[in-house]
RNA sequence: GGUGGGGUGGCCGAGUGGCUAAUGGCAGCAGACUGUAAAUCUGCCGGGCUUUGCUCUACGUAGGUUCGAAUCCUACCCCCACCA
């Protein structure tokens, strides 16, 4: 139920296949982020042609609206949702950096001021369990502490070792909750850490001392540190990562950086990159970014990218796209959004067939230089 | 024809003697965004330049008062309202 099998490895790189309740995901793969219940202004149909195999919810957003009692009555997120295939909800854990200044932490947990209303919210490693267990996804993820990404060694320590004891009140929770259950959730540990190498290395090893889990997720990266310090971490967490387990990036990320996790071992992400930026305007394509808003697109015949098969691409010019952002119309930030998404998913996809015919690192190499050619900043 | 009100930067619209190249807003241009407090936020936005500054041109037009005018005076042009 919860299997996953190792198809082929370059170098670090890997080729694989997740099977879960809700069917199986061929890695590596990027998941869209639907955090409150939906992919950001998407129907399920046009992620699920953007080909997305697995989405992502949110225990803190699902949990202040609708609240996760209304999603298991409604039948729990998967049919709240429509959504049939895998899905994964985050703890909340990532609330606690992004909303640092709307909440308290100690070593129970953390109290939010929740953003709708002002109440208070307290989420601690049990509660997140239960409300993860209550909206149903295929993978829970474990209540964890994510310091910010330049945080001194002794603060990245703390949140590390707490990250840690709350990953054992986590697995006893949701060992409870599940236990006589028909196994339809599990749960995978966080790596954290910041930027220490020391500190990454004794996350880890705690958490594979702690369980035999059947993914492994690494957390707390780009969130202010470099991209050089980012790839680090990875780098030297790979080898100690059992190999016949999914490794899952958490957060991470635009297109050079699921490249370069790839190529580093890693084979699930997640990024709200995609949809965010595409809303604002931001198209990814094989040659570098591009600014839909542009002036230079206002006459643009072209497609965002020419050598993309969605559905914005193969129907829609640049210019009748930059129109649709200028008059406001909801048509052009969801047509960039359905880009960004098919042009990581496909840029996964991609990788995995050249992993799959031991292509891989020629390929990343023409890839990159493509991409940076035109001087997109790295 | 008479009386009253008004003409400000691409547009709307503040400003009634110096702190005004001129508040705001819109439009426009550029940038940011990585487990979503974000359909958001930031910067620029009269011209030129050696751009944390200098300079030229500007508040209907033409004169005038003043050390100094978008702001006061005169004439003219135009717009709006009401009255004939």
């Amino acid at each position: 139920m919860f299997d996953f099998t190792l198809e082929a490895t370059q170098g670090a790189a890997r080729a694989g296949t997740l099977t879960l309740p809700h069917g199986s995901v061929q890695t590596p793969c990027f998941m869209p982020v639907g955090t409150r219940g939906a992919v950001r202004g998407l129907h399920p149909a046009e992620v699920e042609r953007a080909g997305a195999q697995i989405i992502l919810g949110n225990t803190y957003h699902l949990h202040l609206r609708p609240g996760e009692e209304v999603v298991a009555a409604m039948g729990g997120l998967h049919r709240f949702t429509t959504w049939q295939k895998p899905m994964l909800t985050d703890s909340g854990g990532f609330q606690v950096f992004s909303l640092s200044g709307l909440r308290k932490l100690d070593e129970d947990g953390v109290e939010f001021t929740s953003h709708i209303d002002g109440s208070l919210r307290r989420l601690t490693p049990e509660k997140a369990m239960q409300i993860q267990w209550d909206l149903g996804a295929d993978v829970a993820m474990a209540f964890d502490h994510l310091p910010p990404g330049q945080s001194p060694h002794e603060i990245a320590r703390d949140a590390m070792e707490r990250t840690l004891r709350w990953l054992e009140r986590s697995r006893q929770h949701h060992d409870q909750l599940a236990a006589g259950a028909p196994r339809r959730q599990t749960l995978w540990p966080i790596v954290q850490g910041g930027a220490w190498a020391d500190l990454r290395r004794d996350s880890l090893a705690g958490i594979l001392a702690a369980g035999d889990w059947t993914g492994v997720a690494i957390g707390g990266l780009s969130v202010g540190e470099s991209k050089p310090i980012m790839y680090g971490v990875i780098e030297e967490l790979e080898p100690a990562l059992p190999k016949d387990r999914p490794r899952y990036l958490m957060g991470v990320g635009f297109p050079e950086d699921i490249i370069e996790g790839i190529a580093r071992g890693v084979d699930l992400f997640d990024c709200v990159a995609a949809t965010r930026n595409g809303r604002h305007g931001s198209a990814w394509t094989a040659d570098g970014r591009v600014n839909v808003r542009g002036l230079a697109l206002r006459l643009d015949e072209q497609p965002l990218d020419a050598s993309c098969d969605c559905e914005a691409c193969t129907r829609f010019s640049r210019g009748y796209i930059r129109h649709l952002f200028y008059a406001e119309e909801h048509l052009g930030p969801r047509l960039v959004s359905i880009h960004n998404l098919h042009f990581l998913i496909r840029l996964a996809d991609e990788a995995r067939k050249q992993i799959l015919d031991g292509t891989f690192a020629a390929w990343a190499t023409e890839w990159r230089q493509r991409y940076f050619a035109r001087g997109t900043t790295p």
